[in-house]
DNA sequence: CCTATATTTCGCCATATGGCGAAATGACGA
DNA sequence: TCGTCATTTCGCCATATGGCGAAATATAGG
């Protein structure tokens, strides 16, 4: 039941359901999630922590970076069949196009672009 | 998006998947509800606007009565998508053997003992 | 019409949540 | 060792949420 509810509770915020959609195929560091959301990176760090807790991602230090991914194959079931399940189930809404071409233009810059933007 | 969140929000509070899993199955009117949650009558009935607003629970009034039931076959694929997901996810919780043994109880006697319970 | 009763709506309160900026933490490179 | 920078943690604020009881609504039955 806990599970449940920290996976729809994760799931229940719209920031955080356009950082699962971002994620789709990709891994992305705090700061270039904080730009694509245009939020504060605490902020981000605080949702990637929910995010975290209900196993819908996972985390890769490198260096200075982290880089947050979906959850995998050793994810609990019920994780993997909610990330399923908001795959199939996410329309074609224009802020997520508007994402897709954002995290285009992130990924084709360097990373410093998107971090020390003060 | 809208309805991702209002369906993940909805499957966010431990008495809301209560009453989804207490529903499998059968419908069951505002003050069985009520006692099988030991809630106020109008705390459950906040509740179940919640679900009704994600599309996972039907009403159907029959006389003073409201028996909510699951989403049928006319809800949006994705809340019967979220409900499959449910009764997938879940564990075998005592909370919820509880639930069954109470839901026996309730079912097994008259309305008015549910209702007017003051 | 009047009463009883099931439900919903309305105010209210306590707690949870999402946002920020500042401070703490950890790693890199000089 | 020191400074820089990405991230997290902390403290704060505004709003959302879940709970209740009282009042409003709707229906059954005198």
């Amino acid at each position: 039941m806990r599970e449940i509810i920290n996976i729809a509770k994760a799931m229940s915020d719209p920031n955080r359901v356009r950082v699962l959609l971002a994620l789709r195929g990709r891994e992305l560091c705090v700061c270039q999630l904080a730009e694509l959301l245009d939020l504060a990176a605490s902020t981000v760090s605080k949702h990637m922590a929910v995010l975290r807790q209900a196993y819908l991602v996972d985390l890769r230090k490198d260096g200075r970076w982290t880089y947050y991914r979906r959850a995998s194959q050793g994810a609990p079931e019920r994780a993997q069949a909610a990330l399923r399940w908001l795959d199939a189930s996410i329309g074609d809404e224009s802020i997520l196009r508007q994402d897709d071409d954002r995290l285009e233009e992130i990924l084709s810059k360097p990373l410093e672009d998107s971090c020390a933007r003060t």
